[in-house]
DNA sequence: GTCTATACTTGGATAGAC
DNA sequence: GTCTATCCAAGTATAGAC
């Protein structure tokens, strides 16, 4: 049982949540009408209403399970990078999977689509939060003992990081292209290498259980 | 004569590409149909068919005029910057101009909408490159004779910032605060201010005429 | 709990008067 | 060139049968 599968009910509305998700990734907020994700996921347009009272509802659901997902594998990478070169490596991979598989398209497209529907905005914003915190966190890590610590504040670089994976995510979508993407992220290595030392960067993330 | 104004047809076309930009700006792409872009601007909304065909292409229009006029913009402040921290610096007050009155927003929102219809896709492509190319041909000239000249390559960097900026626009107007945006480029101003000189980056954008 | 049928609303687009 | 009126498609949401 769980989150998995079950006769009856739960089934069906597990079935709901990963038909929208699914559909926000493929036609985007706007794309994501009652009808398109009923036919996405093989059941009953009115489904939608009976389980979740509104399509709003539902979307903000799809918004809770892929971020939550996501968050357990950034935080379980995060956990195992020995350094901030190594934060970067794995960073670099997860994101890669994300970028293919569209999971953060989900939040851009939430986020975009809020402007049209005011009522979203709150809700959004409160799903957005845990990712700048754990951007946060593990900013001050890296941080933490370098020679720019003080000078250079955790939370601005966070809030950049987290707008830097929206955009990215805007623009490959919109040109079907990862490779510039990726090349991005070999290139942070590449400076972190350079960088790094240079400036006392190191960050030892795998003292665990420190999750926010 | 010109864009300005004038009798008759020319000066509505105008309008309607302005209230489409405003209504862009305020709700967002789902909320820019038709009606309500009329409303905006006090006119009819059969109109908009009769000039220009479908509401994309009206909404194409509206990316082209901020699109172009803030293009201008960005390309003076770059030609009087004189260094790298000077490029920050008006950058800053640009971008600072747009997160205010909502410039980008116009082309975040284009970007996002553009997954539910996809005719619209290629048309944004042709519209993003530009900007692409402007901050391609801005950071060539800031790494020109650096250390890191050929270690890194301007398309990434530039590709990065473009996405930065969108990103930053998304999270910005969700929040409806500009204040960690403003903070954000402060600090680049300040790491500019180490890290530049260090680096041997300087800049030279005033030599002019060099466009695009 | 799930389906079919349908009410109601909104939006893109056209016709035709002025 | 601009307006009113209207058509038609698509969307959210509900009612009611199964």
């Amino acid at each position: 049982m769980g989150t998995t599968e079950r006769s009856g009910a739960a089934a069906t509305r597990d079935r709901m949540v990963a038909a929208a998700v699914e559909t926000l990734k493929r036609e985007g907020f706007g794309g994501s009408t009652a009808r398109a994700i009923a036919q996405t996921g093989g059941f009953n347009q009115a489904l939608i209403f009976y389980h979740y009272g509104t399509l709003h509802q539902l979307l903000l659901a799809a918004l809770d399970r892929t971020s939550t997902e996501r968050m357990e594998r950034y935080r379980s990478m995060a956990s195992e990078a020995r350094d901030f070169a190594g934060l970067l490596r794995v960073a670099a991979e997860v994101y890669g999977e994300d970028l293919r598989s569209g999971h953060i398209k989900v939040l851009a497209e939430m986020i975009a689509g809020a402007s049209s529907e005011p009522e979203l905005g709150p809700e959004i914003v409160r799903r957005v939060e845990p990712w700048i915190e754990f951007a946060t966190s593990e900013t001050s890590r890296v941080l933490e003992g370098s020679s720019v610590e003080g000078a250079v504040p955790a939370e601005d670089v966070a809030y950049a990081v987290v707008a830097l994976y929206l955009g990215i995510e805007l623009l490959a979508h919109l040109e079907g292209d990862t490779a510039r993407a990726d090349r991005l992220f070999a290139l942070a290595q590449n400076l972190a290498a350079v960088l790094g030392p240079a400036l006392g960067l190191v960050g030892t993330p795998q003292e665990g259980g420190h999750a926010r």
